[in-house]
DNA sequence: AACGCGGGGGT
DNA sequence: ACCCCAGCGTT
């Protein structure tokens, strides 16, 4: 069914005028939404109070630039449906928007609604889901697209809330789908947004890694009354285009002369010793390459690889037995192998295997596989 | 608050 | 090599 959407203001071609696009259609009432902040946040440590004036000014010129330079992605289109937002927000959790699109697309015409996902056999899904990264994303998704499905007449609910209550959606998600998808007034706090406020308010470069809930009430009370959604998408957009983690681009950002973090030299955080990030010869690419062998040859030839055969593998991964793995099908035979590079004593590969089938890789039958 | 969780592109 | 990405759930 088509929601109502907001109205996402498209790249407007022109003149650097039109500052206020005032919404679409929304959901009417909007009793839930939180009150409109009159009152500069309370102070917190890092946090500064920002008066309303400047407040009002940097969410001018915030939305004037969107109305300016928003991307033109397919799901800020006005017939994009609060399923198919929900869709992207889940697939864009920590991945970067161009990877998301091409399988957003393919998802959204195999399964415009969530009962068709619902419907679909959870291999497919996962396939489907290609190599996005966080797997588990898509089967929680595909969890969500069932509880729409039986428990909320297959529409998403539009209360913050229940979409909480929705397995793999947490705050973020939430609200952004209140925000983009059904227009309903909503913090929306993602890493672009946090980084923009820092910046901009705060005079620091990157915020710390843990979002607290004063962060939260800072970041709520900088949120419009009105044009709340233009303001959420902007910041994020200004978040990934222009205030970017690394090298802004400073001279064509619209807050360059509002900016605390410019008007202080950019001074650059404190250096924090972060933990070389270990991925080589770590059970995590073991398991994603267990992940990715199994998936090409259920892909490849999905009656040689059907659940059960999983189970086989794990039987025969354990064994470390060549003559044991070549009663096995040649595509599951070649997943096998390849797994099996990484992991010459075979010992690692045998207890992620058995976690991955005591954790339901096994369970689901004819659902097709089912891994962490 | 701190972890663990994929994978690819940019610098 | 390392950093970063429209986060979430668990401990």
């Amino acid at each position: 069914m088509t929601h109502r959407r907001t109205t996402q203001v498209t790249p407007a071609s022109e003149g650097p005028g039109h500052t206020t696009r005032t919404s679409s259609p929304r959901d009417s009432a909007d009793p839930s939404s939180l009150s409109a902040p009159r009152a500069v946040p309370s102070a917190a440590p890092g946090l500064p109070q920002v008066s309303e004036g400047r407040s009002a000014e940097v969410q001018r010129l915030v939305i004037d630039w969107f109305s300016r330079n928003a991307r033109p992605l397919p799901w800020r289109d006005r017939d994009a449906s609060a399923w198919s937002i929900l869709v992207c927000e889940v697939m864009s959790q920590q991945t970067p928007v161009a990877r998301v699109l091409p399988r957003w697309r393919e998802w959204m015409r195999r399964w415009p609604t969530p009962a068709d996902l619902a419907a679909a056999p959870a291999s497919d899904v996962l396939i489907a889901w290609d190599s996005l990264g966080y797997p588990r994303r898509a089967l929680r998704l595909q969890e969500t697209a069932a509880a729409i499905a039986d428990r909320h007449g297959n529409e998403v609910p539009h209360d913050e809330d229940r979409l909480l209550a929705l397995p793999g959606v947490g705050a973020y998600t939430a609200a952004a789908v209140t925000s983009f998808a059904y227009g309903r007034r909503a913090v929306v706090l993602d890493v672009n947004v946090r980084r923009v406020l820092g910046r901009v308010f705060a005079a620091v470069e990157h915020r710390p890694a843990s979002l607290t809930a004063a962060e939260k009430r800072w970041a709520r009370a900088l949120v419009p009354a009105q044009d709340h959604v233009e303001w959420n998408a902007g910041t994020m957009e200004l978040g990934a285009l222009v205030c970017t983690a690394r090298n802004p681009d400073c001279a064509r950002c619209p807050l360059l002369d509002a900016c605390a973090w410019v008007a202080a030299g950019k001074p650059s955080d404190p250096t924090v010793v972060r933990r070389a990030q270990a991925w080589a010869g770590t059970d995590r690419q073991l398991r994603g390459a267990i992940m990715r062998t199994l998936r090409t040859a259920h892909a490849e030839d999905a009656a040689a690889v059907p659940t059960h055969l999983l189970t086989a593998a794990t039987a025969a991964l354990t064994a470390d037995d060549a003559e044991a793995l070549a009663a096995y099908p040649s595509p599951l035979r070649t997943a096998i192998g390849a797994v099996r590079d990484l992991d010459a004593d075979g010992a690692r590969t045998a207890r992620l295997v058995d976690d991955l089938v005591r954790d339901g890789l096994a369970a689901r039958d004819d659902r097709g596989i089912r891994l962490p």
